[in-house]
DNA sequence: CCCCTACTGATCCAC
DNA sequence: TCAGTAGGGG
């Protein structure tokens, strides 16, 4: 059999990835290295070549955008339909799992998954209930405390003896929140991963039909798993399944989130004879951006240790320029994309990368301002989207009745007139029997004793439900939703609202009926309607509305991971913002910071340009932020500071005070003189701010670069 | 039920 | 600074 198609065009160590034995393997894998190739060839290798099935082959992922596009490239390269393959996220794959082992996880059949709003709804349910004070101890606070929990692989009763009544308070409401959970089938995210995890530990049996079934496991991103992720895969493998993990110590930025980057360093001691390839010649960026992006990151220890290269050309130096102020910052950014596209190059090549959302306001304000399209990356997830989620909410309640969480979310969305007290009346009627909000309702309106208005409307409420149930028989999903938005006047109600949200919002819902599209009914036994809403919770939904028009692309650091751009702008080099303050002082994130940093410097091909501002608005204050560590520990020969040129203007937006002159505060002083400085040399001065003994100025001293001096110290002598 | 005001708090975000 | 929200009054 002919394989060359397997292996032809790739390099020695990718080759050797690919066609390794069908063993532990540890890819580590540089930015830029190849990565998605390898993992694609990898599978098609061990089809063609080791005649693994593809129900035998499980690959697992983060995002469910990465799956698919990994489903897509083998169906692709094989021309065969990755039919029977297990691709999917932990989530989905745990999902999955569980819904054919509902009975072994002791759930019922049609159990719910709780997303995020979801989960703090039941939260601040409970700490109702339990008369917890929630300005005390914030639901959003005992949220993550229970995520975290489950990303460690803990339930309430696992948590150590603890004696702080935060902790006793936190590991209480930890408990309540699963009884709860499990009284009313509902499971979150984490629940996912430690309910799969459990099955397989508590059911021998169960196991090993999976381990028997499955040859190989694939993980992309192993950088990212958390606890409780790599526990699951240790257990699945066991000594029985091979796994290959790919990843890059060196991008691992979601600590915050419960990645242990530990775990791809453990890797070769829990997964026997583990064979390691590294992925190292960078097929993306121009070496002088690969130059900047090892040196950055030999800063930090306990790394696996990699050295990118490349056998293309030194390229452009990387361009350094320090802005007055964030608006100058944003003025040149603007400018440079500008004269990118000038230049016939594709707006859409270039990004705007920064560390806060916050400090995209600024940016886009100039874009505007300058009429440059831009678009903004990541966001809301769709399916976050309000209006999404209470569209969902009918269908999830036409799914299955006894969704509480569904329930009280679109009870009385139109406003119907069903309020506060009769919600917390059901409420309180469930709790007592034991029962669902539905089914509290049906029984208190049987007996009478629901009285006046709201009788009627809950009487139209579930009346409605169960029309839209009966409907469902003859409808395709889409139609049923279209039936739905219409019916319930939920559409009308949210185009209603004013400005451009309702426009937005019509939008959306449309878009949500198109999405549904995907749904119709299939040979599958499973409903069209279950899936879209397990889709619905465990997918993000990358349906922003899409622009055609040719556009910038704005995002932080971490929506980049993964992506590339010919030309990268990352704003905001400043201690304090990048590295952001919270994560200064402690080592260990301040190494996750510049790992951030390696990720931004490395999606860049041809040109890198970084900038910073000697001043910032931050929360309603000017600061002056040093310039970031990080740039400092990038060669300086690779860097070029960029030079204003000759007309040194002032923005507009930056005078402090409309009396401010140049002769009242530094008279022997103008923009553009030349100066001398005892240390620097000669210089020009570019821009001065505050008054009196605050006063600065800024000078560009062609051997040190552009510096900020404080008037009365600086003994200028003006030439 | 809706709107206005007062207050809070502020990285990064997939599933 | 400002965005998002909780709570009171119309």
């Amino acid at each position: 059999m002919d394989v060359s198609y397997i292996l032809d065009g790739l390099n020695d160590a990718q080759r050797e990835a690919v066609a390794a034995p069908k063993n532990n393997l540890l890819i580590l894998a540089g930015a830029g290295s190849g990565k998605t190739r390898v993992l694609v060839h990898r599978i098609a290798w061990l089809m063609e070549i080791e005649h693994l099935s593809p129900a035998s082959i499980m690959a697992v992922t983060f995002t469910n955008k990465a799956a698919k596009e990994m489903r897509g490239r083998i169906e692709q390269m094989l021309d065969i339909p990755a039919r029977g393959m297990w691709f999917g996220t932990f989530h989905g794959i745990a999902h999955r799992l569980l819904r054919t082992h509902w009975r072994d996880a002791q759930l019922p059949e049609n159990f719910q998954i709780l997303d995020s709003d979801d989960q703090l709804r039941i939260v601040k349910r409970i700490m109702r209930e339990l008369n917890v004070d929630d300005s005390r101890w914030p639901p959003k606070q005992v949220q993550s405390f229970i995520n975290s929990q489950k990303d460690e692989g803990l339930r309430a009763a696992h948590l150590p003896p603890v004696h702080s009544i935060y902790d006793k308070t936190m590991a209480m409401l930890y408990q309540a929140y699963e009884q709860q959970c499990q009284q009313s089938g509902m499971v979150d995210f984490g629940e996912l991963l430690l309910r799969s995890h459990e099955i397989w530990l508590n059911n021998p049996a169960l196991l090993s039909h999976y381990q028997e079934r499955l040859s190989y496991l694939l993980v992309d991103e192993f950088q990212d798993t958390n606890t409780i992720q790599y526990a699951w895969l240790r257990v699945l493998a066991g000594d029985k399944i091979p796994i290959m993990v790919v990843g890059d110590d060196d991008q691992s930025i979601y600590g915050w989130r419960g990645a242990k980057i530990e775990n791809i360093q453990q890797f070769q001691n829990d997964f026997q004879h583990a064979q390691v390839v590294r992925l190292e010649q960078n097929y993306r960026s121009t070496s002088t951006i690969l130059s900047a992006a090892n040196t950055l990151i030999a800063n930090n220890g306990n790394r696996l240790g990699k050295q990118l290269w490349t056998d293309g050309n030194d390229g452009e130096p990387i361009d350094l320029y320090a802005a007055f102020n964030e608006q100058d910052e944003a003025n040149y950014i603007a400018d440079r994309v500008s004269a990118w596209s000038q230049n016939g190059r594709m707006r859409s090549e270039a990004a705007i990368l920064y560390r806060s959302n916050a400090q995209s306001r600024v940016l886009e304000e100039s874009l505007i301002r300058q009429a440059i399209p831009y678009r903004i990356f990541g966001g809301l997830r769709f399916y976050d989207r309000q209006e999404i989620r209470n569209a969902v909410a009918y269908l999830r309640l036409v799914y299955y009745r006894h969704d509480d969480a569904a329930f009280e979310r679109v009870v009385n969305v139109p406003p119907r007139g069903v309020g506060n007290k009769s919600v917390s009346d059901l409420r309180a009627r469930a709790r007592e029997q034991s029962t669902s909000l539905w089914q509290a309702t049906v029984e208190r309106l049987q007996l009478g004793l629901i009285k006046g208005k709201a009788a009627t409307t809950l009487t139209h409420f579930i009346d409605m439900i169960d029309g839209f149930s009966i409907e469902q028989e003859n409808l395709s999903l889409s139609q049923l939703t279209e039936q739905i938005l219409a019916e319930s006047r939920l559409l009308e109600h949210h185009a209603g609202e004013k400005g451009e949200k309702g426009q937005a919002r019509k939008e959306n819902l449309l878009e949500l009926i198109n999405a549904t599209k995907d749904y119709e009914p299939e040979d599958d036994s499973v409903s069209p309607l279950s899936e879209f809403i397990a889709q619905a919770a465990l997918d993000a939904g990358e349906r922003q509305a899409e622009e055609h028009e040719d556009s910038v692309q704005l995002m932080t650091l971490h929506t980049a991971k993964g992506l590339e751009f010919p030309l990268v702008l990352m704003a905001g080099m400043e201690e304090g913002l990048f590295p952001h303050q919270m994560s200064m002082e402690d080592p260990v994130r301040l190494e996750e910071e510049r790992r951030l940093c390696y990720v931004g410097v490395t999606r860049a091909m041809e040109q890198l340009v970084m900038t910073y501002a000697e001043a910032r608005r931050l929360y309603g204050q000017e600061k002056f932020h040093p310039v970031s560590r990080f740039i400092r520990e990038i060669p300086t020969d690779l860097i070029q500071e960029v030079r204003l040129k000759n007309t040194i203007s002032r923005p507009v937006s930056f005078s402090h005070s409309s009396s401010f002159s140049i002769e009242e505060d530094a008279p022997a002083f103008h923009l553009g003189q030349l100066v001398a400085h005892k240390k620097f040399g000669e210089g020009t001065v570019l821009n001065y701010e505050g008054k009196g003994p605050h006063a600065r100025i800024q000078v560009m001293f062609p051997e040190h670069g552009n510096k900020w001096l404080v008037l009365s110290y600086a003994k200028l002598t003006p030439l």
